[in-house]
Order: C-alpha cells, then sequence, then structure tokens
DNA sequence: AACTATTCATAAGA
DNA sequence: TTCTTATGAATAGTT
C-alpha cells in the first residue's frame, strides 16, 4: 500500500523484512484491537517473528480465548480431551525434532557434508546460496576491519597530536633541560633514528616531524594489503 | 478509513456493528495472512464475534502456535509446575527449542543474514567454512556432471553399436532393397551428408564411420566449456 | 452487495 | 528505529 504495490511473497532480503515485520506488525495489532472494541469481538492474535520473538495480543484473556477456541474446535471434531493432549506433546516433540534433524542436515551441506542425495539443480542451488553468503561475510568482514583502522587511525592521529603539544611544552617550559628528556618513549618513524629525533630537539624545532597523521597505521595490522578500499 | 472518520468506541446499533465486523474482519485476517507469508511469520489469530461466532486462521498449525505461545509466556513468567515429569518435559522441549533456533541462527548467518553480532574472527571462521563448503559443493557437482556425461558417453557408445550392427544386419539381409532404408532417422554427424552414409552403407564396411565414442556428447548438453576437468 | 469519497497503512528512502 | 512522503488499500456511509 505504498509507493510501490507489494507482491504477497516471502521478502527475501533479512533487513527488509524485518523493517515490514516491524510496519506490518504494528498494523496488525492496531486493527486487531480495533476490531475487538468497535465490533465487541473477543480478538486473540499471536504473532512469532522468523527470528523466534513472540508478540501476543488478547482483548481479553489470552487463555480464556483459546480455551474457547479449543471447546470450539473440539466440539467440532473428537471430544475426547486426555489422548490429544498427550498425542499433541508427542507430535509436538516429534516435530521440533525433525526441525531440528532437517536444519542439522542443512547446516552440514552448507559445510560440504552429506552432498550425496542431493541433484545437480540442488547442488547448483546450494551453490548459489553459499557464493551469495560467503560474499555477504566478506563485505561485512571488510567492513568492520575498516572501521577498526579507521578507529585506529583516530586514535593514532589524537596521540600524535597530544605528543606534539607534550614536545612543545616540554621545549617552552625547560628549555636548558631538554637533554633530560627520555627520547626513548616518543614513536618514531621506522626510518628516522632517535638521533635524528633528538637534532630536532637541539634544534628547538616545535614543529613535529614524523607526525603524518597516523595514514600509515594500517601497515602494523599485518594484513593484506588491498582487502579493502 | 472513509467518508468520514469513525472513532474506536463500541458501535451501538447492532445492524451497523454487524456489517462493521464483517468489513473489517475479513481485512484482520488478509493483513494476518499476508504479514506470515511477507515475513515468514508464525501468526494465529481467533476471533469470536459478540453473536459467539468464532473465526480463526493460522499460519501453520494452530495448535503447534498456540504451544509455543504456552511455552514462552510460561518461561517468561509463573513457575508453576507441580509435576516433575512436566518440568522435565518442559526443559526437554526447551531445550530442544534452543538448539532449533541455534541451528536456524546459524543457517541464517552462512546465508549472510545478522551479521552484526559477530567479531572479525567469527567472521573469518564463517567465510572459511563458506569457501571449504562451496568447494566440496562445487566438487561434487563436478564429479555428478562428469558421470552424468560418462553415462551419456556410455549409452551414446551403446547405440552406436547396435546401430552399426543393424545396418550390417539390413544390408546383409537384403542388399537389393538397400535402397528402400530411411535414412532419414539414422543418427548422422553434421559434416557427413546422407550421401556419405549411403556410401558407407554400399561399400559394407563393418567399421563405423562416425562412432567417436561419443566424445563430443558434452557439446549436446548446452553447457559452458570448461565447467569441469 | 456495490460504490466511492476518504482516511489509513505502508514501501521506499533518508 | 523513527520520520517523511507518495501511493496503494481499506473502509464508512450511501445506494
Amino acid at each position: 500500500m505504498a509507493r510501490e504495490r507489494r507482491e504477497i511473497k516471502r521478502i527475501e532480503s533479512a533487513a527488509a523484512r524485518q523493517v515490514t515485520f516491524s510496519k506490518r506488525r504494528r498494523g496488525l495489532f492496531k486493527k486487531a484491537e480495533e476490531l475487538s472494541v468497535l465490533c465487541d469481538a473477543d480478538v486473540a492474535l499471536i504473532v512469532f517473528s522468523s527470528t523466534g520473538k513472540l508478540s501476543h495480543f488478547a482483548s481479553s484473556s489470552m487463555n480464556e480465548i483459546i480455551d474457547k477456541y479449543n471447546t470450539h474446535s473440539n466440539n467440532l471434531g473428537k471430544a475426547e480431551q486426555p489422548s490429544l493432549d498427550l498425542n499433541l506433546e508427542h507430535s509436538k516433540y516429534a516435530h521440533l525434532n525433525e526441525q531440528l534433524a532437517e536444519a542439522s542436515l542443512r547446516l552440514r551441506q552448507m559445510r560440504g557434508e552429506e552432498l550425496e542425495g542431493l541433484s545437480i539443480d540442488e547442488l547448483q542451488q546450494l551453490e548459489k546460496n553459499l557464493e551469495a553468503g560467503l560474499h555477504r561475510v566478506m563485505l561485512t568482514k571488510d567492513q568492520q576491519f575498516m572501521e577498526q583502522i579507521s578507529e585506529l587511525q583516530r586514535k593514532s592521529s589524537q596521540l600524535a597530536e597530544e605528543n606534539m603539544q607534550l614536545r612543545n611544552q616540554v621545549s617552552q617550559i625547560s628549555p636548558a633541560e631538554k637533554q633530560v628528556v627520555d627520547t626513548e618513549n616518543f614513536v618514531t618513524e621506522e626510518g628516522q633514528s632517535s638521533e635524528s629525533v633528538m637534532t630536532a630537539l637541539h634544534s628547538g624545532s616545535s614543529q613535529s616531524q614524523d607526525n603524518d597523521d597516523g595514514s600509515d597505521v594500517s601497515l602494523k595490522l599485518g594484513l593484506p594489503c588491498g582487502a579493502w578500499k
């Protein structure tokens, strides 16, 4: 009902599915409540998201409505309660077991195991799914890499800045005692010897010569170059 | 939603209430089903009209959903279960549910969804698993391709052999009537005219000139060359 | 039940 | 998640 009509079939994108779920769930609950109020109806609504999260609404008591529902449907079907309950427990349990077995098989197949029974078509579908999943995983991973790098660069810049200011303070407050400064505690570029830093200090330069805003931090991560852009 | 906004409070006129109930109930059930389909959600809806008439919808099994609802609300609510057996049943059930949820999450993650909570290490492990799985799946698929090709080649060879024997029979049994043979029914190589086949028959050669052991069968599958080795 | 003027819900995008 | 907006849907009142 909006910018464009949406075909009523499972939304493949998990993100879009989640967004639509939130919006439509709200609308559905609203309408359920409106119906119960406007028309004096007894309404119960139970929704499990695809991730298993529960939401529910009941115009009166959920248990009461469910009881009434069971009464109605039982009256129209079988009239036996005890065995029905036991059967339900049983089938519930069996069903869960089936679902778990199914999920486990799928997982093993995605790991490349137990492929014997699959047809070529099924194998191609599996391959397609794996490629799509792999692609998304790699995208996510690279994104996290980049975030980590950005964070390190930021910290590095900040430290370099502080470093520079501290050097200025040192050289300004006690210019006669500059020889006492322990230069070993300064971060220095690999190509720059501590001697050259000493020289810089000796000259009284207030402009740091090794402050590159941390643009080389990525080289210290031991990661393959070109993995991100 | 219409000629005039309607305040959300009980409709006093029984007739109007009944009409509105019919209209809105239809809309509500439609939306419930749409939500279940679009978002892969499990939805149960029970409605009793003010006259006590029952309508209901469940995306899967109503009992199953109600059971799941009870499990959830019990787990998050009261702890009243006098029977030890029931508790055991419950925990067994809950455990199965956990396993299923875990497996489902893993599956979704392998499909590249819900990666938000994963660390870089976990992402790398996932990527490794996906690559390994993909590799095995591709190997299996290619193997099946090759098996299918071998089978086709074998059948093709066999047919070519039978074909040749039949031609010999024809030319030996009724050499005078060889012109009557409908050569259109013979498989011929594209470069070989039916005339040349006739010639081969005329010569009475028992060695097929177009039997190449079916090494060209793959060309007839419409598959990209080089997809297997 | 059918019609339609309106309001509502929501898909897409930010 | 929330907000905005254009647009498709639902529906209140009428026939």
